[in-house]
Order: structure tokens, then sequence, then C-alpha cells
RNA sequence: GGAGACGUGGCUGAGUGGUCGAAAGCGCCGGUUUGCUAAAUCGGUGAAGGGGUCAAACCCUUCCGCAGGUUCGAAUCCUGUCGUCUCCGCCA
């Protein structure tokens, strides 16, 4: 979230902002009852004052004065209580409409309403293969080497579950244990995280763990849901938690399972492992100093993008628009990779997506740094990135590494984990 | 899952109704002393929110895991909750 005296000092930036990400949120209503807000809470503190003040007189007055002194704070402390309340209301509503304004957005970010305003910028390393054959796409090869098995999947648990079977498990095994090796080479720590978190930790990230829209599924008697992503517990590892300056930048990624309920997104773009209920992630992580956050976030979609030429997929990287930023994220870029087996022809379908989100989360979460030898503190500003999701990177693999016989030739780099040059055939 | 103990500032640790935002020690910062270092010695040293100021100084409120309650007044009493530890049970 923004900071409210940054709202209402920069109203008419941030009313601005809204209208360019698509989101709607009253910044009038917010400024007049924050104002109220604030003039409530010195009410009531002035109230509170006057009542300590009488408090601390007590034991030095005369016994025959305590009663009349004790009637009189009584009096005070109700009329705090009743102006604490008033306060109360408002704060709740304040902090409605907190919640629902997006972070600024980086002045680079292309301006559009939605996707179609997303600006590419780069393309990788390999080009989209001409295939001298038909490309088979990744649920007709899974099928036909019984490597994914989605009526299993229905069977035991519902629609958008599957199992993976056979050499495919050790592929994404193997994807896990690479990824992984690269980002520690690259100054990550590795973690493996919960799959659950905290309903105030899945808020603090932005997401919208229950009601109506939710995508979150929720354990029903707890505070607690499964997480969509490791954003959400690697964001949370430091809530509440005071850094120093010289321990930032830090590097993490983490390991998880990620669920998402994703409702109403059934339709024939979702097809296969696409758009399912639940995949592995390697996600990456960052807290850092506010002057540090943009160059890293150019690190970060660099990372992305070399483990993608490493596993020779062809990709174009995309300037997210204004529009299809979500909530927190200041900027984004998502890598898009090329797979032969979607829609006609072949389709750009995105693989990783990673976001500045400045300090829109770390206000949220409370996340903290100290510059060493100085008074205050201040929010980190937070990255996430990812570097492979399971799913789509098989879908990727498969597709675009398949020979005319369906078999699929691992990418070197995975070769030696593996064992093997190729699957299938 | 059952029983018990505990949760205080960067750390250790005192504090069982007001004089406590909180002793003492350690650490840290600054001064003095000293050939350097160490030692000694003096002083300072939590956070959030609000007001105030050009900026400071300064003022107010809140914070002793968290949330409630009792009371004129709570670190201290009561309830709930979370976390940690020990023992038992169960278990991969």
């Amino acid at each position: 979230m923004l900071d409210r005296k940054f709202i209402i000092e920069n109203a008419a930036a941030v009313k601005q902002n809204c209208v360019n990400r698509g989101m709607d949120a009253d910044i009038d209503h917010f400024v007049e009852l924050e104002t109220q807000r604030k003039s409530k809470l010195q009410l009531a503190e002035e109230l509170n004052r006057q009542a300590n003040e009488l408090s601390k007189k007590i034991g030095s007055a005369p016994p025959e004065e305590r009663e009349a002194i004790k009637e009189e704070a009584r009096k005070l402390r109700e009329q705090k209580a009743a102006a604490q309340a008033e306060h109360d209301v408002l704060e709740e509503q304040v902090a409605a409409i907190q919640l629902i304004i997006p972070n600024m957005a980086h002045p680079d970010a292309p301006i559009g309403v939605d996707d179609k305003s997303n600006l590419e910028i780069s393309r990788g390393k390999f080009s989209p293969r001409q295939f001298d054959f038909k490309p088979q796409d990744h649920v007709e090869l899974g099928q036909k080497w019984d490597w994914i098995d989605f009526e299993g999947g229905a069977r035991t648990t519902g629609s958008g579950f599957y199992f993976l079977k056979n050499e495919i498990v050790l592929l994404d095994l193997a994807l896990q244990q690479w990824a992984t090796t690269e980002l520690v080479k690259r100054g990550f720590v590795p973690t493996m995280t919960p799959d659950l978190a905290t309903d105030e930790v899945l808020q603090g990230i932005g997401f919208n763990p229950r009601g109506p829209e939710t995508q979150v599924y929720s354990i029903e008697n707890s505070a607690l849901s499964l997480i969509g992503t490791a954003e959400i517990t690697l964001g949370g590892l430091y809530s509440g938690v005071t850094l120093s300056d010289e321990d930032l930048p830090i590097k993490i990624c983490g390991i998880s399972h990620c669920y998402r309920t994703e409702a109403g997104a059934a339709g024939r773009a979702s097809r296969g492992l696409y758009r399912v209920h639940q995949f592995t992630k390697v996600e990456m992580f960052a807290f850092c100093l506010p002057e540090q956050s943009d160059a890293l976030h150019d690190e970060l979609r660099d990372i992305e993008c070399d483990l993608f030429d490493a596993l020779e997929i062809p990709y174009r990287v995309v300037d997210t628009a204004t529009g299809d930023l979500g909530g927190p994220a200041y900027r984004k870029f998502d890598l898009e990779a090329w797979m032969p087996g979607r829609g006609d022809g072949g389709e750009w379908g995105e693989v990783t997506s990673t976001s500045n989100c400045t300090d829109y989360q770390s206000r949220r979460l409370k996340v903290r740094f100290k510059k060493e030898g100085t008074k205050g503190t201040h929010f980190v500003h937070t990255l996430n990135g990812t570097a492979i999701a399971l799913s789509r990177a098989l879908i990727s693999i498969l597709e675009n590494h398949q020979n005319s016989d369906g078999s699929v030739n691992i990418p070197p780099v995975l070769q030696p984990i593996m064992g093997v040059e190729k699957i299938g055939g």
C-alpha cells in the first residue's frame, strides 16, 4: 500500500495512476476520511492526556478529594473511548480504501489499460523453430508417453489437477535442481518454503485471501491459505523485522507448490498444463534499499533470460503496461516463451514474471531497514521474479524440443542431471 | 493431542497496581586519559504515530509476544490467542 501522507500530498498523481491502471479507488473520499480520522485521533489523544494527568494526581491528593478526581477521570476516559470509537470506524474505512489503491507505476512503464499495450523490449537467443513436421502440443506428447495424467488428477482431486509420471518427473526435478543451483551461484539463499501462509501475509503481499474474487484456496477454521506463489512466504519471511542496511540486498529463492483456484479462467488458452490449480515453482525474491531496486529488477529479468537461453527456448521480453500490472507492482517484466503447440501454429505464452514492488508490500508487512549510525527506519523495497514455473517450463521444453517421432531432446544443461539426452521414443 | 514453564529494549536480565519507557550489566556512539592497542573513566544510546520548526530543539499519544477485560491508573491482576522450551503420547 501507499503511504497515507504521500496519497494526500500527491492526490492528483495517485488519481491519474489509478486511471492508468484501470483501477477504481475513491481518492477524494480517502483524503476526506483520513483528514477526519486524524482530527479524531488528536481529540482522543488530548482527552487521554488529560485523564493521565488526573490519574497521576490521585496518589498525592488528599483522601477526601480522591473520589471526585476519580469521577472526573472516569468521565474523561469515557469521552476518550467515544472519540476513539469514532476514530476506529474512520480508520477501518480509510484502511479499506488504502488497501485497494495500487502502487505508483514506473515512469517508463507503458501506459495502457490492458495487456494489448504491453511493449516487447527484447528477444531471447533462440528464434521460434521452423518444424518440418506438425508439432504436437504437450498434452498430446504427455499422453503418448504417459507423462501427464489429467484423468487421474481429475479422479483424485478434480479438474485442473494432474499427475506427472515417468521421465517427466525426472525432468521436473532436474529443472528444480538446476535452476536452484544457478541461483545459488548468483548469490541467492536457497529455501524451501511452507505451502501455506497466514491471511495477513497474503494480504501484505497483495493477495485477497477471502471473498468472492479470490484466487486463493483458504483453509476452513483457520487463518491460513494455500500460497499461490512462494513470493508470499518469501516476502513474509521478514515481516515485522527491521533489517540493517548493511545486510541489503538480501537475495533469496524458494521452491514451493503454488495453488490457484483460477476461478472462471477455463478456456481454450488454458489447455493442459498452462493453467492448473497446482504447480511447482522456483521463485526469486529480494529485499533491498530503495536506490537498489531498479538495478536489481534488471538483474532478475536478466537471470530469467539466462535461464531460458540456457534451456534453448525462444522467448520475448515484455514491459508490462500499467493496466496489466496488478496492484503491488511498480514495474513488471514478463518472459513469454514460444509454445509451438499453442493455438494454431504456436503462440507466445507467459513463463516468467518479475516485479519491482518498491515499498508497497513492505509497508504492509512492516519490513524495514535501519541505516547504521542514523536514527529512524525506512521500508525496504521488495522484488520478485519467477526462476522456473515448472508447469509452463515443461510445456516449453516438450513443445520446442520435440522430434518428429514425439521424443523430446533434453537441453544440454539438464543432461548431466538427468543422465539422458532424450526422453520418449 | 495431554501436562507444565516461559515470552520485558540490539543482547543478558530486574521489575507483582501509580514515583516504570522501564534497574543493572553487556554491546554501540561520543568525550577524557594513554607512545599504539587494550584498560580505565564520563556522557549518550529503542520504536511507531501526531503536533511543531526553514531545519532543529521541543511537546503529546502509544508500545514490556498479540488481542481483549478489570481499574481513576496495568509490564505487573483476569481471559483468550500466538510463539518458545521441557516431559508424555503419536508419527514420516
